[in-house]
DNA sequence: CCGAATTTGTTCGTATGTATC
DNA sequence: AGATACATACGAACAAATTCG
């Protein structure tokens, strides 16, 4: 007999969400029903529910109830090429953007030696969060030289997608360059952000794109859902996806 | 009452950390005595601590107590030629790891299609843990085919590197092919493994490696802790590291 | 080697706050 | 405004792991 009363409870609803007893969107019973029902208190079935919810299986809404979610693996390749739309378009994923703010602000640290740039010199921020068949999936920063680029955010606002601002600018091909990759919990802000649940985490994606001259074009930080995405490297691909 | 007092306790414990009043594997107060000092309940303590061990900050250890934890980030190059021990060498880290394990068993779903063989055909599977540093960063299973490297399990635990048993079988060189990567919370036995907190999640690697002439090598799903690696992606560098 | 003391882990009960419908 | 449902909090007791005499 194990005692752990909330592992037991947390296998059994896993169970139910695996055998497809509980569909995908449906609405658990409530905690004090819950606890009625497997005999336990409502903290042991709370217990159980985090687990689950921190494994991506059940989203917990305050006032609304805790319900099963659906969670789709969304592949994106990282290559020499690496663009969004095309990427998970050859998916069939729709992918759709909107931005949140754009800010002109002296480079820092790190932006300013990616993009070399002198400590100070004025960059664009610009963020965006960005989404997959309607589902948030990532948010983040992309940096670029002020002098260059001044009016990168409204180009950015009429044209969809990066690939297509660059063109306007009269560039026409971009490379990425180094990437880095590491996974850390998500802040509570973040996993609002990304429609998660406070305990799954996310995995960040620093990254710098060149022009083919080898020129740096931009700087990025992406927060992405772990949730929803897993990254391939085609490291032979000349083309990404 | 709205100010969610394990909110406060856990900020006011992650300053005194950050400022070094409690140093890199100093021990916390018992969780009554917390309890006592903060005017809260101990559940409070609790989740304060259990966030903050989340996070990285805290290790807890059931009948020793609380403690600080250092977090050394190791930067590790995924490219063409990928080593563990030359990237991880070169920054001046030492890597050892042991071997736990080693099966032959049949191939299957991706195992068999990623090593291009045969539904069912043997393949050994070899189990190990990595340390870096003397902390354990990763461990995860290598598969190989059993009919081309039948005693590669042996051979592992008498030459160290991967490299060099390759080199044994006559493989002088050898390159990474696809690289997949994602992030998902540990269960509790790999964060055993990992001597991470539960709540701290781990990245999965799956990869294969060819030969020069494109002949699948090797099949591995590595365990890395997020708390512990990050992963560099240099497309450019022909020798990453 | 054993048992007691210490410390964290789990569970129950209960009360109150907050978000949603 | 009221009902419903999750969030936070306190107290108490026992279980499990570790340490130490």
């Amino acid at each position: 007999m194990t005692r752990e009363r909330w592992r037991e409870i947390r296998a059994l609803i896993e169970r139910d969400i695996m055998d497809g007893v509980l569909e995908p969107g449906a609405r658990l019973p409530t905690e004090p029903e819950l606890a009625t029902q497997y005999e336990a208190g409502r903290h042991t079935i709370r217990r159980a529910i985090a687990e689950l919810a921190k494994e991506g299986h059940l989203s917990v809404e305050q006032g609304r109830g805790t319900f099963v979610q659906p969670r789709p693996m969304i592949d994106y390749p990282i290559g020499r090429r690496t663009r969004l739309r095309r990427n998970l378009g050859a998916q069939g994923i729709d992918v759709t953007s909107e931005p949140f703010g754009a800010d002109r602000i002296p480079a820092e640290g790190r932006v300013a030696r990616m993009l070399n740039l002198s400590e100070g010199s004025p960059v664009i921020a610009s963020r965006r969060l960005s989404h997959a068949d309607g589902v948030p999936v990532s948010f983040g920063t992309l940096y670029h030289d002020a002098e260059r680029f001044p009016d990168i955010a409204e180009r950015r606002i009429g044209l969809g997608s990066v690939s297509a601002v660059y063109r306007s600018y009269g560039i026409e091909d971009y490379l990425r360059g180094q990437t880095q990759i590491h996974a850390r919990p998500a802040r509570s802000e973040e996993a609002r952000r990304l429609r998660q649940h406070p305990d799954m985490p996310v995995l960040v994606v620093r990254a710098l794109d060149r022009e083919l001259d080898g020129t740096p074009l931009a700087y990025g930080q992406v927060i992405w859902s772990a949730a929803r995405v897993r990254f391939s490297i085609n490291i032979d691909d000349e083309d990404a996806g």
